[in-house]
DNA sequence: GCTTGACCTATGTGTTACCCATAGGTTTTA
DNA sequence: TAAAACCTATGGGTAACACATAGGTCAAGC
């Protein structure tokens, strides 16, 4: 092994990630280790190791993993990466902003419904009702379904 | 098939979801449709319509397809579910809340990297640098890993 | 009677970013 | 020299479905 290389273990280390995820990046296409010729073992540079910090950068920044890829791709084949990137994050930050939305809706109706529930004694299932505790709740479409045999 | 028998389309469409979601729900033991003694088909009762949206008033505060199947599997040997449904909403809030927390840092992080890009032009990679958009923002950890060989 | 289309069955695959288990080879160290 | 630590490749698991395939069933119209 030169100086400058290293073994999966040693990269995870320096990179702060698990051996596994280098390893999942590698199989992704995102690291392309040499192999030593004996054992076949996988060897790293410290090119690699600055490549698996501009993943973390990336990651952090809400690229997904195939996204990162097609990013280095484009900078290993010597084009500018940059206009994918703009791209790329301008996309994705609404979907962001709409799952936040979804999840705060979602958090208000369980607060409200832990609220609620302070007030309500636990029941036994009988032939009709399961849990009074979630029928309490109203269904995901404000009932605009054929009809069924329950009250609304 | 009897009046109130139904097959998978029906009950899909009575309640709103896919076919394919009410197999998956069958598949997971949220559903027991008798099978048609001919032809193998499954055969859903208003009872299961009931049941199907109770799934999705309980699917609509958070909880999981599996506790859902715990709490059906209570209610359904007469136990009272309501102590495990308390409990799980308790417990699932926070972990909601963080979610949201997670999500939202990622947004701002985003917000700031598009606007502090404003004023930088696209770049092409060389042999240092992949795209100083991505590197202008800093790592998952404040670099306390092992020496590497670039700037910080 | 027969075709056509709509419906049903079972099975398997894909989604995301890894984590973990297994079985076996290699390197390092006590 | 033998254990401990490391490496390899492979495959399965995660959540909640959506979708594709291949083939059986059923209703209606001609
Ligand atoms: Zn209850
Ligand atoms: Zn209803
Ligand atoms: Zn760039
Ligand atoms: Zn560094």
């Amino acid at each position: 092994m030169q100086p400058g290389e290293m073994k999966v273990g040693e990269l995870a280390k320096r990179g702060s990630v698990t051996a596994e995820t280098v390893r999942h990046y590698t199989r992704e296409g995102l690291l392309a280790p040499t192999r030593h010729p004996e054992n076949g073992y996988q060897l790293f540079s410290t090119t690699d190791l600055e490549r698996l910090h501009f993943i973390q950068r990336a990651r952090k920044l809400g690229f997904s993993v195939a996204e990162i890829r097609d990013i280095l791709a484009h900078a290993d084949q010597g084009d500018s990466p940059c206009p994918l990137v703009r791209d790329l994050l301008t996309h994705r930050l609404p979907q962001i902003r709409a799952r936040i939305a979804e999840l705060e809706a979602l958090a208000q109706r369980m607060e409200q419904a832990l609220e609620s529930w302070q007030h309500m004694p636990n029941g036994m299932p009988d032939g009709h009702s399961l849990c009074r505790l979630i029928e309490s709740f109203p269904e995901e479409t404000p009932c605009n379904h054929a009809p069924c045999s329950h009250k609304h």
